[in-house]
DNA sequence: CCCTTTTCACCTAGGTGGTAAGAT
DNA sequence: ATCTTACCACCTAGGTGAAAAGGG
């Protein structure tokens, strides 16, 4: 990449990520992937991108009594190696670089025939995000140049199970705690309602 | 302009417009102005945008005996002539011709030290909306050519006067029958709450 | 008296996890 | 037994006109 851009992960805190739920089947990414850019030429063009491959070619179940996750046996079949575009793509790097950028718009699904160009990841399968950089070669012969016109960058923390429903306890206080759209939880006790031995 | 784009618009009925309302004080211009757009090149960028000028030197006042406008003097100091930018701008013009362009982000105020960039007008004012199209000019001088890269659209049957409160009853019904925000109202009878006489 | 501002119930639109029923 | 789906109450976020209160 000739205008290599540098990058600043902000963490998230977080292993089970639903792939199922409403507005057509699917849910959006929480917490949501966030990066701080720099180092672009503000005057070209990018496009930001994601996408998921597998951490491994395992299927894992949860197993309550250790609060643990065990591998279950292969991988299912590869679902469809779908990308999300971030929405504002194409945009200058110095549009990029003003501020971080928010993937919030990105949604999960398991639904294999889905078709709204959700991401789909298979459920109990583990999967690391990817962010992709690419820039757009103003130049005739541009295509002969896609190989370093593009940079991936990938954070291992950012890894998770893919779920349709949580099975850690802690996990699903987590994100009542911190995704504002699950307030109308917060003041519920947690022990009103076990399940299993969480 | 040397891509001159024609233009075909999508008649609104309304003759009040709310410029006062929620949401940091402000109401969306309804309905909406859209309008479908074609001869552009569809690889030039354009910005789109609206302003609103004066229909002419008056203050008005509805007089509900008659159910009419009256001039009611002078008009009062002008407000900021503010433009507001369709938010997608600038854009190519197949991305413009592709489907029809709504300007439902429009937001009408009636407060002078407005701080969020929206449009200001007078209350108890006749306005006309004007659309203009602005071809961004790839050319380093491209100053010099500024008069010829624009071009304005008027529809005299798009004015309206600028109110805090309906003052015709019948339009408060037009605007309860098509504006879904206000489905609430629908179903009452106007009769239960007649104010003055409309 | 006429017009403006505040506040409100009631909508649209859509993102949460819980729960129970369904599927394998 | 384990996981998935459908549906729900409950949120966020914000756009309506009505009614009451405010102001000149």
């Amino acid at each position: 990449l000739s205008r290599r851009p540098g990058i600043c992960f902000l963490p998230t805190a977080l292993k089970e990520l639903p792939v199922w739920g409403s507005c057509r089947t699917s849910r959006r990414m929480f917490p949501t992937f966030q990066v701080k850019l720099f180092g672009m030429d503000p005057m070209a063009d990018y496009m930001l991108l994601m996408d998921f491959v597998p951490v491994d070619d395992k299927r894992y179940r949860y197993a309550f009594h250790s609060s643990s996750w065990l591998v279950a046996g292969k991988a299912d079949p590869a679902t469809p190696g779908r990308v999300h575009y971030h929405p504002d793509s194409p945009a200058k790097g110095a549009q990029w670089m003003k501020q971080i950028v928010s993937f919030d718009k990105l949604k999960l699904t398991n639904n294999l025939l889905d078709d709204n160009g959700h991401i789909i990841l298979n459920s109990m399968h583990r999967y690391q995000p990817r962010f992709h950089v690419v820039y757009v070669d103003p130049r005739k012969d541009s295509e002969k140049y896609a190989e370093e016109n593009f940079k991936t960058f990938v954070f291992e923390e950012t890894r998770f199970t893919a779920v349709t429903a949580y099975q850690n306890h802690r996990i699903t206080q987590l994100k009542i705690a911190s995704n504002p759209f699950a307030k109308g939880f917060r003041d519920c006790d947690p022990e009103d309602w076990p399940r299993n031995h969480r």
